[in-house]
DNA sequence: TCAGCGAGTATGTGTTTTCC
DNA sequence: GGAAAACACATACTCGCTGA
């Protein structure tokens, strides 16, 4: 019998041709309009063009991405193009379909759109865009087109973009709480200013051999935000594979290390997925700069048992400002057989805590047997953890899932605490182990 | 020297929550 | 509703200790 399907060998080879001339060809007229090289979109911004950019192919695409563009991206554009901006909006959208070589770029700025945090677009857009630009792109009041102001900062300087994807990994990542573990003088100069590119690369070098993985810690950026050194690392962690057309391609997932150092890098916060690897990153920064050898542990502040109770009756009373309870797990319940319990709603279970307590006995007296808890704070869900202190009697360190929150809800989360509370919280991210050290 | 054991750590996977 | 991140839990692995 004649097989008339064409061979799955050659298939891939036409296809992979194919692909490559659309590649070609559409990153040859993104050149001639002065959008930055693939490798910014591909490494930096980790965009994957292979399977963006055959769907901008078909010029029939471009007409349609064009007439769902919103007023406000149109004017931005408009703005950006140097078209003129006292046309209608339809004659201006009209006007951006003969510019279509200079969309394709913007095109792609709206794929990194995609699930970036609205925080930190608009938290980097206000500082860097005029005042008039940035209001052109408010929806109402704390709403605006996120997609608008990052065609704004394209325009602007594409590789600001960079820098909105950092401050997009601080907004969704938790951080634990470290503090330098010896008391140690702190050197003349600037921390900042000691964080430089070539200085940090030497670090992580040196870091990497001693590991002997064959993983290469990449260097990614240092930033000051408010005062802080924030420095970002790319490393290879579990290995993984991708499956292409031509078959599968093994490598690593990568792994973002933040190191969030305060001015004189006395501590510090880390966002990672492993453990041992960034806080070992950490102590070899920290060691260079103070010039002697510097070691971080977990920081812990004490919470006593009394707060916590003063704490609770607050809660479940609904009492506490802005914080409501909605969530308990207890390990030991007072019912028959003392079986882990969870109440939980989506509104307050004050009054269901009151009336379980009145029928069965107390479940929030004895703090260590309390799992979690949930409070909504700000419409969001945030745990709280008592760990117990070991050698402090009735001490507790009070932890919550800051990662629920963004950057500013967690500064105003813990102020909040501490002030209406006197309970210092900290991060429930991984507590990294003092003793992992990697050789 | 080596098997057995337990503690600690790394890794994998399903679920929950938040964000867009 | 889908994507991403964090969380919770189970399992695998590593390492040090002990005793035969």
């Amino acid at each position: 019998m004649k097989d008339t399907k064409v061979p799955v060998c050659l298939y891939k080879i036409q296809s992979r041709e194919e692909e490559y001339g659309t590649m070609q060809t559409i990153l040859e007229r993104m050149e001639q309009v002065g959008a930055p090289p693939p490798e910014f979109w591909e490494n930096d911004l980790e965009m994957g063009l292979g399977q963006i950019i055959p769907l901008l192919k078909d010029p029939s695409t471009m007409e349609e991405w064009t007439n769902r563009l919103t007023g406000r991206q149109i004017n931005v554009l408009c703005e950006s193009l140097g078209i003129a901006c006292d046309e209608t909006l339809r004659n201006k959208r009209s006007a951006l379909k003969a510019h279509d070589g200079s969309l394709i770029p913007y095109r792609l700025v709206e794929h990194f759109a995609k699930f970036k945090s609205k925080t930190a677009t608009i938290e980097f857009a206000s500082e860097v865009l005029s005042r008039e630009l940035f209001e052109k792109c408010r929806i109402k009041d704390e709403e605006f087109d996120t997609t608008a102001l990052l065609f704004a900062i394209y325009s602007l300087d594409p590789d600001d973009l960079r820098l909105v994807y950092m401050l997009h990994k601080i907004q969704r990542s938790g951080f634990a709480r470290m503090a330098m573990k010896n008391s140690i003088r702190v050197p003349q100069g600037s921390f900042h200013e000691f964080l430089q590119p070539d200085r940090v690369k030497a670090i992580l070098k040196g870091f990497d051999q001693s590991c002997r993985d064959q993983r290469i810690s990449e260097f990614r950026e240092v930033i000051l935000v408010d005062g802080r050194s924030i420095v970002f690392i790319r490393r290879p962690e579990r290995p993984e594979l991708i499956i292409r057309t031509e078959g599968v391609v093994h490598g690593y997932r990568p792994e973002w290390i933040i190191l969030d150092f305060s001015a004189d890098a006395k501590r510090l916060n880390i966002s990672s997925d492993s453990a041992s690897v960034p806080l070992e990153i950490a102590n070899r920064l920290a060691s260079a700069w103070f010039g002697t050898e510097c070691e971080y542990e977990n920081e812990s502040l004490t919470t006593f048992a009394r707060q916590l109770d003063r704490f609770l009756d607050l809660i479940k009373e609904d009492q506490a400002d802005r914080l409501l309870f909605v969530e308990i797990i207890h390990n030991n319940s007072p019912l028959q057989g003392g079986g882990k319990m969870m109440l939980s709603n989506e509104g307050s279970i004050g009054e269901s805590v009151r009336h379980f307590e009145q029928v069965f006995g107390s479940i929030t007296s004895a703090i260590g047997d309390i799992r979690s808890i949930k409070v909504l704070y700000h419409e969001k869900r945030v745990s709280l953890i008592f760990e117990s202190m070991d050698g402090v009697a009735d001490g507790f360190v009070v932890r919550y899932s800051d990662s629920r929150l963004n950057v500013r809800e967690r500064r105003s989360f813990e102020e909040l605490m501490r002030k209406n509370h006197g309970i210092p919280v900290l991060s429930t991210e991984k507590r990294h182990k003092d003793s992992a050290r990697v050789h």
